[in-house]
DNA sequence: TATGAATGAGTTTTCATTCAT
DNA sequence: AATGAATGAAAACTCATTCAT
């Protein structure tokens, strides 16, 4: 996200741009496979081009990844800052999730993505960073008592990771309307006081592997 | 299911049997694009044999998905049977997950599988057997008092749909306790009294086109 | 050679040895670089059936090198059975070449396939029966008187290897006749006393083409 | 060489030098399919540099060509001056090499090298004029009662191009005394009586690797 | 009928060559 | 004039599907 792309003349840089735009929204909606030639046409550049900049398809995989994960870390912090109490940071992150959900999407992959980010130190950075942000909302929404305490962050990224995943509605509206919801419900779940405690232990960030 | 099969020689018979368990194997770990000449190594068959009897990858996971669905309308009635409280069959239902989860996997992949469903009349028979059982068991939960009223069926199978996902993690320990504890506080949401109210509109089966 | 080719259809068998005798022939004007369609092409199958049976160039090439390994240790064989002088056995060998060069081309190719012959068994072993017959002839001619004993197997070998390279010469006749000489010049090189005419008549700078 | 180099600012003949420079290196070692960007890496320069001096790659292959055989031409002639025999001669030129070496790896490459030579005028005068020096060197030689009759100058440039072809060997060290040796025995060969003993010891085959 | 061979279209990737900066 | 970015055609390889045995 740095080195790599400074000092690229003002239209490399723009193309890049653009073929990580196109990569974005191909990955989406059809996944990691989808053909290189794709998301060039989507770009409005030439395969060459494409493979210029990103060697193989790993390496385009690598920068959507770490792009998308430097926003969420970015949203993140910003809604910890932002927001009056630790539960509500909370809620946002888990509604902010258009990056998020393409992360999941590409790091849930059955083929080639989840050594990718493994693999990738800066990605890993990101990771931890993410993971120190997800904890210090999870544990300030405990102390304020808003959050169950049977849980920990692992918990809750892994519902995270449920919610995110892409719902297959056909129309786009209901759809929206379904996450809503389910989103509402778990966070209900997730909420102080409630109901039958949850079995085993709480799941740490470390547990979980995000 | 029924004409299809019927009038095979025995051994033509236990042959289709043996791909259909192979693609269910295959399917469930790697998605549906396997290569089919994997699917017919593991039925141990050959290629030719396997596309006799289904004459190309969209009949095969028909196939799949109609037997897959055929088990989950069995496994449904039987827990609203043989369960003390609809509750508890609610809770059956998404715990005897294995089937289902085939289903989601294979019917939310991008590419091919929702369009095979919808298209196949057999399928869809299965799929409002489903939603017939599980309305009954959601509207008896809820008049049993222990099913929130503020949601329907299509609620259900969403939050159904997103926790039988498969959980990427390292170690299959781990994501057997985290899909505990997913589907415990989810259910936890789901209980009555619980909460705030849910956004929107109880969504129906409908809906959610499942 | 073996194991490798055995139990095929009738068919299927064909096809392989049409397919490794296309290669050769490319292989033998062209180098190991040649398309792969070309070489499927010459064989009159498709690309896949070249990959069914040769899962990639390498394959096919170490089949090739098999091949005409195998013969040419054959052929070294027989001289050695069948002339009545060590010598005339040497110099048999050297001018039963066809397979021989082949070879040379291949394991003399800058870029692939010297590592393809030190990676497979079956080569290494046919390499060192070669250098068996080999050792045997050179030490017998010696015996004989007939060749100068300050050179040894590898000496030969090497001039081998330096007259079976493909001598690109506009019209096949000059060639073979320039090679006819350039062999029996380094003959009499090799003899241990020396001074045979040479075949043909003197070629010209322009015979050659330098 | 004239023409084409005059008029260049100093600077972009420098640049033009290194091209060939670089492209001599890379075509010895790896035949004339070397990435342009290659060669325009290691000339310190950008391809779109390299492409407005050579239009192709032929013309590269053209100059690198043009500038070895002026080099060889005078390295004869500078032999055939400055040795006090014809034979003596002879042999200098057949170990000065290094140009030599690399024209043959070009004009006997499969693709597309001998045309070139054939078509450009330049080269083929300097081919005259190679030729005319050999023929010289050769026929004094003969008339020095050192070289056998029954050769020209076609057999000789002929042996010539096959002792000059890259030896694949392991190590440098016994690559360079394999070729000392096939050279004094193809001497030996050319000899009008025969018979010095070779330097270093006889190689055994381990020490060829054949 | 079962088998596995053959086909060929679809993808990834490379590189010579052209062109904008 | 120099640079290095963009292009697109070519080559390797994979796999769904058809067909001969």
């Amino acid at each position: 996200m740095t080195a790599e792309v400074t000092g690229l003349r003002a239209d490399a840089r723009r193309n890049r741009d653009q073929i990580v735009a196109a990569a974005k929204q191909w990955f989406a909606v059809q996944g990691p496979d989808v053909p290189m030639e794709e998301i060039a046409r989507a770009a409005g550049v030439g395969v060459g081009t494409l493979y210029r900049r990103f060697p193989d398809r790993e390496a385009l995989i690598r920068a959507v990844v770490r792009e998308s994960l430097t926003i969420s870390v970015a949203e993140a912090r910003a809604a910890l800052a932002e927001e009056p109490t630790a539960w509500q940071a909370l809620v946002r992150v888990l509604r902010q999730s258009r990056e998020l959900r393409l992360i999941v999407r590409l790091t849930t992959a059955a083929q080639p993505a989840k050594t990718i980010v493994k693999d990738d130190e800066e990605s890993s950075e990101l990771r931890r960073a993410m993971i120190e942000v997800l904890d210090n909302v999870v544990h300030a929404a405990q102390a304020e008592g808003a959050l169950r305490t049977d849980v920990d962050t692992g918990d809750v990224s892994m519902l995270f990771t449920l919610l995110v995943r892409p719902v297959p509605l056909q129309d786009e509206e209901t759809a929206e309307l379904a996450r809503e919801r389910c989103t509402a419900l778990v966070l209900d779940g997730l909420r102080a006081h409630t109901g039958t405690p949850l079995p085993g232990r709480p799941l740490t960030a470390a547990d979980v592997g995000l």
